[in-house]
DNA sequence: TAACTATGGTTGCATATGCAACTAATGGAT
DNA sequence: ATCCATTAGTTGCATATGCAACCATAGTTA
């Protein structure tokens, strides 16, 4: 009894349920691209996404943007640099920044993941209503704000 | 105009925020786990947390529980066993097999992470009735469900 | 001007992960 | 008994990630 008692049923908590979500969407994902011979992975895909709109971000900038430590991104521009999507030109005024733009390999091939994305959008919506959804991120934003007060008391 | 209308709004769409919730979940955990000086990843706690439910699974099995590769789960054994957290046995009848149980230590690291386990889902579930939380977990499988179906028909 | 500080980016070291090819062992079928 | 297929686990190669230490440049302060 007390044994059971001890026992946390992660089952029942969101935990898991959300991180398996991720896990069956970015599988999805990789695999369409895959499927439609598209040589780029989730990440590379959301870097090039944030400079389609808005060509000419710094390094420093897109990792904020994308929630990622300025090296990994400094990693994974390196590997989309290598295959042809971006470039990095040196800032004329201040030569520590490197203005990331794309090329049109990279515009062309993210273009060709939209619709895959956009499809993986009306799958994960599928079942949900409007006000639904609006109502699930707003949870979800109100536990990300919850999750970060509480590291300030950690 | 035409430029806009091909504008794929993520932000608005449920994706990026179940990624970034679980994204600080795992910082959080990660966080606390530290400053309670436990040497121990999430990944490995997870295993800790099977094994402590059900000692001497084998490895596929292990990896079948917490949906990863039997590759990945190999070497984050390897990594818990150097720390002394588990041991693996070979299965006397059948020698490919590898039992995995957990040590006295390993126990009690996992023992000690309970409280902060517990104090996550406390967080996750903050402003969440029981009810909110059930509908949650139904919508979050519904969407593996859907994407289960899709990868199919790739 | 020299010294100190802040910033942007890179690199070493570490974690976790998956696929594909591989080894070893098992079990069945001929 | 031998060959074949299957299964459990390992390993090579690749991706992505973060922290901390580092380098180079810029900006500020004495």
């Amino acid at each position: 009894m007390q044994e059971l008692d001890l026992e946390i049923d992660l089952e029942k908590s969101l935990g898991p349920w959300l991180g398996k979500t991720i896990k069956i969407t970015d599988y999805y994902l990789h695999e369409a691209f895959q499927q439609h011979g598209l040589d780029i992975s989730k990440e590379q895909m959301i870097v090039l996404g944030k400079l389609n709109k808005n060509d000419g971000l710094n390094q420093n900038e897109i990792a904020d943007l994308i929630w990622r430590d300025k090296s990994s991104l400094a990693r994974l521009l390196a590997k989309m640099e290598r295959k042809g999507y971006i470039i990095k030109r040196q800032h004329e005024q201040d030569r520590r920044v490197n203005l990331v733009y794309l090329t049109e390999s990279g515009r062309e091939i993210f273009r060709k993941t939209r619709p895959i994305i956009q499809k993986a959008i009306n799958i994960l919506e599928m079942d949900l209503s409007k006000s639904e959804i609006k109502r699930m991120i707003e949870i979800l934003k109100r536990i990300q704000d919850n999750f970060t007060k509480e590291l300030k008391t950690l």
